[in-house]
Formats: C-alpha cells, structure tokens, sequence
DNA sequence: ACCACGGTTCGGCGACGGCCGCACGGTGCG
DNA sequence: CGCACCGTGCGGCCGTCGCCGAACCGTGGT
C-alpha cells in the first residue's frame, strides 16, 4: 500500500526558521541564503542545512547564479499547502521592519551590483529580447550583433577589454522573479543610464 | 504586523504518529483513542498526548460519549490542508495486512472528510460540469441554478442553514491529481450516496 | 596570482519531544 | 458495591534535530 507520507512535508514546514523562509518566499520572489538566514535570525550555515533539505524535499528549487544561489517556492501546490495551513494557523504578533516606502521604491527601480534591475531592469531586459538584440540560452547566451549596433548607436560604450567577465549573462530578478540583463552589456547599460 | 503561525500547524502534522493518526480520520469518521492508538502502533497514553495537542491545535474535536472519547476531523479546512501536503507528499510503501486491495479501493473511491473523492468523486465532480450543473471559477466557485434544480430533482438536500461554509468548492484530489466536488454540496451529495 | 565573499560541510553541544510504564480518575455494567 | 475498561497525568529515558563555529570550496573581481 502507498499512501503520501504528508508528514514529511509537513515536517519541513514545521521548523520556525524553515518557516520563516518559506514565509519569506511566498511572494514568489528569490533569495539568497544569506538573506533568508537573516530573516531567520540563523547562521548562514544553519540556513544553508535548512535550505538544503527544503530543496530534497521538492518544496524549493535553487538557481545557482555565480557565487550566489537564489531560492524560490518550487511551484504553485507548495504555495497551496502553505495557504492552507496559514488559514488554520494562530496569528502571531511580528516586529517586521517598517521599511514599506523603501521596498515599493526598491521594487520600482534599483541596481544589482553593477546593472539594472526592479521592474525598470526586467522591463528594459525583455524589450531588449523582444527586438532580438540579446538571446538568453539555457547554458549559454548571447549579445547578437542587431544588439551590438544598437548599443553603438546609443553610444553606449561595452567595456571590451580583456577580461574574464562574462559579456552578457541573464540574472534572476529578486523583487521581479524574472530576468535581468547582467554582464558587462548590463553594466554599461546601467553607467550610461546614470550618465 | 500578524501573520498566521503556519508552522504551528505543519508541526503537529509533522509527527508520523499524529500523521497516522489523521490519515485515519481523513475519511470523516470519529474514533476512539484506543483505536488510533493501535493504528499508529503507540501505547494509549502516547495517543492521548497526541490526541489532546490536537484538539489543541483545533484540528480535531473531541465527542464524549460514555466513557469513550470520539475524536474526529474539525473542519473540511483542517482535511483541506492535509490533502494539500497529500499532493506534494512522497509516496511511501506500508506493510499493512491484504494492503493491495485497500490500496485499489481507496483510489476508486472514498471518502474527502464529508465528500466523495478518489476515481468515483473526480469523475462525478467532472460530469456535473460537464452538466453545466457547477462552475469553479479561479478564486469563486459555485453551483448554478439548473444545478440547484438537479439537486432538488434527486432529491438531494444541501443544508442551508447559515454557514461560514462554502457551498460550492473544488478540492484537490491526492490520488486522481484533479478535482472533486467539496463544500456543502459535496457533503450533500456524499450523504445522500449513502442514503 | 591573490584576495574577497557567498555558500557548504563537519564535529560537537544542548534542548526539545516522543515514548513508555505505572498509577489514578471517571464511567458503565453486572 | 466492586469490577472492567477507556482514558489521562507524571516521571524518566533516549533519540532526534536545530544550532553554532571553524574549516573548506568555488566563483568573481582586482
């Protein structure tokens, strides 16, 4: 006989800490390890078993982006269950930072490292794809050379020294969930911008 | 700032033994303590600390009855959740005596807290939309009028006394992955099929 | 080549919680 | 009334698991 064991799920779900995470992560957006450990109030090492065993459990799926790796809600049932408890669930009083302008603002618009990003980055990324200027591969992507004349005719300069950066690279969108354009295209993108 | 303590409840459902527990009782029926004892292979005063964080958790309710306790399911909210985990959950072999064929039977057709599920409960819910008789809707369901009017036409009465209950709602079905017919008229329809 | 930094692994510690056995209370029946 | 029986409270044992710090790995930038 085989019946769903929903007490493993239930277990993960079932730890403050991994709760918190998760609870942070049902915006649909992505975080880091280290962000989420913070919400948590854990050691990134402890967040790093935590998430590791919410990733084995099909509850997260992790994008691995550089040396950073983004953590999302694996689909729309783990979401589901989650809601489903919540409305079973004690409410409880949380001193969250009362950061709200600062986050809708952050949302709009802001910078990852060194490029674009927010829903001006992500906007500004796809309607580069749309008219085929970049072509975001699964291992490999590219700046196609309609793309490489449209940044010359916007003098927009591409640092093109030697270097082992990458030129053009997608990279998930934490406050969006989608793509951005990174690399040293989105760098000069985002320095143009500011000049 | 309150936010539903969803781990509390994933926690209590966390426990394989508690797990055991309500699996049993996911059929709507009240058992005894004994009873769960004995299916989730723990002692009786094992199963009473169990029994009574639940009923603590809200998740069950407990109905005196002479000198025995009937425990049971307290709410199609509470049966909800768990066949939401029930749809994540891994499926895990248990060694139970003439288990295959209760395996097969449980697929075709059971019961979902007060409603039918399994093949029979999917493949009805899918004939009284094919009917027209119900809609579900993304966030709103419900049962139309030529759908009221077969109701009243079996004669099947739907308790319409005031409720926070929903009438009309779709659940998910752990073994057939589709929906089946739950909220008022789902139990309506359950009680009369064994009428 | 070197450094900075995010993330992971490992060993060890401490606490929480599940489990039992036993004793006790309440209920119904003979 | 006394017995049988279901259920519960308590003390204690032991395994599990969450937590941390320190060492290690891989990536990216200088």
């Amino acid at each position: 006989m085989a019946i769903p064991r929903f007490d493993v799920v239930a277990r993960l779900a079932g730890d403050p800490s991994r709760a918190t995470m998760l609870e942070a992560l049902m915006d649909g957006r992505a975080w880091t390890g280290r962000e989420l450990a913070q919400r948590a109030h854990v050691t990134p090492s402890t967040a790093s078993e935590h998430l590791q065993r919410l990733v084995n459990g099909a509850m997260l799926r992790v994008v691995p982006q550089g040396r950073h790796r983004y953590y999302r809600i694996a689909s729309a049932e783990v979401a589901h269950a989650l809601e489903a408890m919540m409305f079973l669930a004690p409410e409880a009083p949380v001193n969250r930072v009362g950061s709200r302008t600062i986050d809708v603002e952050l949302r709009r618009a802001r910078t990852c490292y060194d490029h674009l990003a927010g829903e001006l980055g992500v906007a500004l990324c796809e309607a580069l794809i749309e008219r085929g200027a970049i072509l975001f591969g699964v291992n490999d992507s590219e700046l196609t050379a309609s793309g490489a004349a449209l940044f010359d005719e916007l003098a927009i300069a591409i640092d093109r020294s030697p270097s082992r950066r990458t030129l053009c690279r997608p990279c998930v969108d934490w406050s969006e969930r989608r793509f951005h354009l990174a690399g040293r295209a989105g760098a000069a993108l985002a320095r143009h911008a500011f000049d």
